[in-house]
Parts: C-alpha cells; structure tokens; sequence
DNA sequence: AATGAATGAGTCTTCATTCAT
DNA sequence: CATGAATGAAGACTCATTCAT
C-alpha cells in the first residue's frame, strides 16, 4: 500500500517537474530570462511557488534545467541525424540540415538557446557552451575519422564556424518577416551546402 | 569671450559623454548589462548620476548608444580591410581576418556584441542585427559583384554563414584558455579559410 | 485543517490591509502626501514594503484607498443623521451639524479629505469630487423632495454652496487656536444656519 | 548716462520678473505645483535658470509670490466690486458674483487659488489662507457695519461659509463639461443669493 | 549680470526567496 | 508535502539647486 503510494507520488512529483520545466521554457523562449518571474512560471504550470523552489534551487536553475533538456533534445536529433547515414560528409551534412529544421520548427526553444541564454552570468554560459561545443566536437570527430575525405587543415575551428554558421543563418531567419524568407528546407540546404563546402568537402549530393 | 567659453563647454560636455561611453562599454563588455549599474557607470566615469541621465535617456539607451559606436569601429575596420584589395575574394577573405583580429584584440568590445547584447529587448537587439546585418548585406554584396568567381548559389544565406562562423569561433576563441588556443592569427586565417570556401571560392592564396 | 488554516490566513491579511489603510491615513492626514513616503507607511503599519505593494499597486492607490474609506465613514455619519429625521430641512440641518462635528473630532482625516487630496493628480481629484458630490446630490435631493419648503430656485448650486461652507469653515477653525475658536458644536449650528437660510428655508428650530 | 542705463536694467530686470511669475502662474494653474518644473518655467518665460535663482529663492518662492499677485489681483476685483454700492448687501451680493465671474473668467488663476495650493506646506497654505480670509474679514466687517440690517449671529463663521461657497460652486462649475453647466453670469447670481440669504438679509434686488 | 552644465539626495517599485501554516 | 503571504535588498530615475564660466 505504502510502496503503491509512494510510486504515485513519485510520479506526480516527476510529472510536476516537467510541467515546470515545460512552462518555463515557453516563458523563457517566449519574454526571455529577465521578464520572465517565477510567479508566471508556477501559474503556468499550475503548482505553487512553494512546489517551485522543491524542485530548483532558484531561477537561474529551472533555466539551467530547461537548457540541459533542450540540449538533450537537439542531441537527438544530430544524433538520430547522423546515424542514418555511413558516409561521414554525408552525416554532417544531414546533421546540419536536421538541426536547422528542428529549431526551426521549434521557435520559442531556439530562441531560447540563440538568444536568450547568453549574458546571463558564467554558469549558464557554461552550459549553452557545453551544447554548442558538444556538436562541434561531434564535427570534429567525424571529420577526423575521415581524414582523406577532407583536408586536413584546423578541425576544431572549421567545427565551430559550422556551428556558429547553423546559428546565426536561424537567427537571421527568425529576425526576417515569412513572407521574405525562403522556406525553412531550402535554407536549411544552403546552410549545410556552405557547411561542408566550408570544412573542404564538395558538397556533391 | 562667450564664444570661446561655449566652445570649451562644448568640448566638455563631449569629453564627458565619451567618458561615459568608454567606462559603460567596459563595465558592460565586462560584467553585462543587468549586472552594471548606473551608478558604477558614472563612477568609472567620474560623473554624477545627473550627468548622466542629461546625456543619455536612461541605462537601455547607453547601451544602445555604446553598441553604436562599437558598430561604427567595427566597420571601419571592416572597410579599411576591404579598401586594401581589388579581388573580391580576397576583400571577404581579409575582412574576416580583420574583423577576427579587432575582435580578438578588444575582448569587453567583442564580448559587448557577440554576448551581452542577446536578449535585452527588441530595441537594442535590433542595434544588433543592424551591425550583424550590415556586415553580411557587405559579404553579399562583394559576392554579387564577383559572379564567376563563386558559383550563384543562396549568398544571402551564405553571408550570415560567413558572419556566424565569425562570431561562433571568436566565443569559443575567448572560452579556451590563452594555453590551449592557437594564437589569434592562426585562428583568424582558419576562420576566413572556412568562409571563403564556404562560399565556394577556392582558398588560393 | 487547512480551512481553518485558510481562514486565519484571510482574517490576517485583511488586518494588515486595514493597519496599512490607517496608518496611511493618519500619516497622509499629518504630513500630506508628498511627504509621506511608503516606508513611513510600512514601518508604521509594521509590515514590508513588500507586503504594501502586495496590497495596494502604488503609492496613488492606498491615497484612493484611504479617501474611499474615508469617504464611506463620511457619508455614514451623514446617512445616519439624516434617519433621525423626518422633516427634509432638519435632515439637512443636522447633517450639515454632525458632517462638521464629524471631522472637527478626526482632525487627520477632514485634513486628508480637504487639504491634502487637492492637486494630486486627475484620478485622485475625482475620488474627491465624489465623495464632496454626493452630499451636494443629497441635499439637493431632498430639497427637491420639499418644494414648497423651500423657495424653487437653482438646488443644484446651492447644494454646492453648502458643501463649500462646510469644509471652509471647517478649514478656518482647524486653522484657528483652540483658544480663540469657539466650540464645535457651537460653530457647527452657525454653519448649519448658514446653510439652511441659504438654501431659503428659515432656520426655526 | 550711467543713470540711464541703470534705469533700463531696472526696468528690464522687472520685466522679466513678470514674464517669470506670470509664466510660473499659467504652469503652475495647468499641470500642478509639482508637475511644474524650474527648467519649464524658465523656458516659458524666456529665460534662464541662474535668472530664476536671482528673482526667487526657489520653487516654492514663486509659487508663494504668484499666489501673492493673485491675491492682489483678486482683492482689487472685489474692491473695485464694492466701492460701486453703498448698501452693504449690495456691496457683499456683487462682491461675491464678480469674485466668481472673475475666477470663472480665469481658470488656471482659480485652479492655482482653489486646487493647487492645497497640501503644499505650511508657508504656501499660510498665504492662501491670507487672501481666502481677507475676504472673509471683508464680508464681516461690512456685516458688522451694517447691524440691523442683518440679524446679528455668528458674523464671522456665516463669512467662511460665504467664502468656501463661492469656492466649492465654482471647482464644480469648472469641473462640470460646459454643455451641462449653466452660464457663469447665471451661477454667480445663485451663488451670491445663496450667500446672502445664508447671511440673513432677503436677497430682494 | 546671465547662463546652463553639473550635482546627488531621495523615492518608488520589483521580484527572488523564505518559512509559517 | 504543498502553499502563498511576507520579506527587503537593490536600482533606476527626477529635479531643485549650485556655481564656474
């Protein structure tokens, strides 16, 4: 009996948290870091502030928390993205593509690692680092698996530019009115085709 | 007589507001809008708080007005950079080695664009579109001239590449330790290696 | 359990809203509105600044706040008065009587209401113009009631006008010292001979 | 020669006076003691800071010393008013109608007499008590002269009564939308009517 | 004598966080 | 365990007044 209880509890703390972390993301991506206050945030998730501080330490926290889950996600995707794929050129050139989409498709969670998570002090700069450099990193392994596919010039910087490349093109693309922006897919392929061509591949498909 | 003392105050009054600027870009580049007070401001300044508020409307505006002149340096830099050569190939690639390098040199500045000046509000995060625009619209337009030496693909999409590339390599540039990072020379000659390939011209140098 | 928790809960923070409201009052009452900061207020309502903002939205809404209550206990005595009385002119006498016995025993708050709520702003100044004309509409009521009584002119002004005489005669034995004023009661039943002759009925008693 | 320069700067120096206070009274009259601002004042009368400072020593100097012009302004009116009737109850009934008609004639003069010096410390209320009891005594004295005319009661509190009707019915006057009002020839005679029946002598004409 | 740039004390207000219920 | 009332530190901003030019 006992033991059945807890389980429920446990699950409805879980279920608490990720209505939390849910609601916060939607504000963060939404208002950003600073007009977004913890009241609005327990409001939206339909608990208390008190439930709020059992789950996070502080506000600087539940952004943390939201960051780390939407790198998780956008994990996946490159991820997923690159496993479907032998050829490493090819690889990175879909994980690209994938990742543009997926925060394209996302708005409030790519503005929300674009823009809304920096200048907010050194720990959650570490941690939109860590994503960011984690895909760069994933990159560069790739490239460096197939060294011949490639030149071999500085991996680790080409890495970087391609990522850095994925996130202002988004940017720029959120910052421009529909009507006068290509469709995301296009984009998407010319963002990858001046990726790869970037790190020396030709970018044949 | 009351010519030459207007002429003084003048001077003064300019002196100040230079002074102003100058303390609020470092204290910003350097602790980030939220955390920089006016008060430091004026301080570093040495100024009175009413000074202050008689030269800019209030702590958003400094800012905007300090993104402004960092626009204006960057630029010039930029078309300096550019002037030096006919090649327009050559005037992307050195222009990106330039902008790297000023960047590199003026760390609270670099940091002022490329990390504090994300998710303030729409008005000072349109100051900075406007100086990220300007450069890729810059990117975009040497490309156009020089159709046949880079095959016509999306070079709109591909300038911002070329501008996120920039910025992506130089944050994580400041994000390694001086030990573990190539000198910013080297790093800057990647950057631009990556972009003009990016764009599709052949590296050739 | 938790209803009883609940309740204790809402009796509290009606006591504090309620401290907060005298407390205002009487500070507002002393030392005018400017000069009243919220601190003052919070400190002696012994409660947080915090807690203030919590119930009322600035420092504009507790004056209106205090002017309503004011204004209700105001027109109690008025309505009270006028119950014990049949005839439409001894309703008027005796209100004009007790309205100025009223606040000639609550010096803070006859301040507060003719002194202090004057120039502070359109929304507060009409608060006033309520409160002042809703007597004016009950004098003029009721003398429109007794046609006959009372010779057929313009009510409306008239029930102005004693409003008028009230609160300046008032303002002038506030004014005056203790010492040279006659008594309240006595001045009281000069006023409101005034305003009975004026309003054309004959002041038979 | 040096004499006639003098009398110019004398002159000129009074001029500007003037154009001060007659500035500070339209200011003050529209927006309020506090909303109006030195640097307003000065701009509107032409002038400049330093000057203001030589001509007052501060803001609540020429509020004093407008409400001060005023008062004259207003005492004359009434003067002009009664040298005109031998009666003592003319003299009082059109006192009291040209008092309104002349407010009613200059409203930000009335506002600045009737709203806007309330609340504003002890000096400032001390000098509107001045003119408001100056015509206090006024009406008391005539009062007083004229025995057996009127019956002999509280002359002194009927005065203030006088006093605050003319007051009240014209911030009502002002403060009803001209449509929905009656002319302020017609008004001031209800007023004056009010009054001198009030005082107890018939308001035959 | 006139100017207006410079000063800074003083107030309101927000919101993350705590803790009694 | 959950709740949300209470807290108060911290900061932006205004404007009367001074005084060097």
């Amino acid at each position: 009996m006992a033991y059945r209880q807890t389980q429920k509890m446990v699950a409805r703390k879980e279920a608490r948290r990720a209505r939390l972390l849910e609601s916060a993301t939607q504000l963060f991506g939404q208002l950003g870091y600073h007009a977004t206050t913890v009241p609005m945030i327990v409001v939206a998730a339909n608990t208390s502030i008190g439930s709020f501080y059992s789950y996070f330490r502080n506000k600087e926290d539940v952004f943390a928390a939201c960051l780390e889950v939407l790198g998780d996600r956008v994990g996946s995707v490159v991820e997923e993205s690159r496993s479907k794929h032998r050829d490493p050129i090819a690889q990175i050139r879909f994980a690209v593509e994938d990742l543009f989409l997926f925060l394209a498709g996302h708005p409030k969670e790519a503005r929300l690692l674009i823009v809304e998570s920096s200048g907010l002090g050194p720990r959650l700069e570490q941690i939109r680092r860590k994503i960011l450099n984690r895909h760069a990193e994933g990159v560069r392994e790739t490239l460096d698996q197939s060294r011949g596919h490639v030149p071999g010039f500085a991996t680790a910087v080409a890495s970087h530019c391609l990522v850095g490349a994925v996130l202002e093109s988004l940017y720029h693309w959120f910052d421009t009115p529909p009507r006068r922006r290509g469709p995301a897919t296009t984009v998407a392929r010319s963002v990858a085709e001046f990726a790869i061509r970037g790190l020396g591949a030709t970018p044949a498909r």
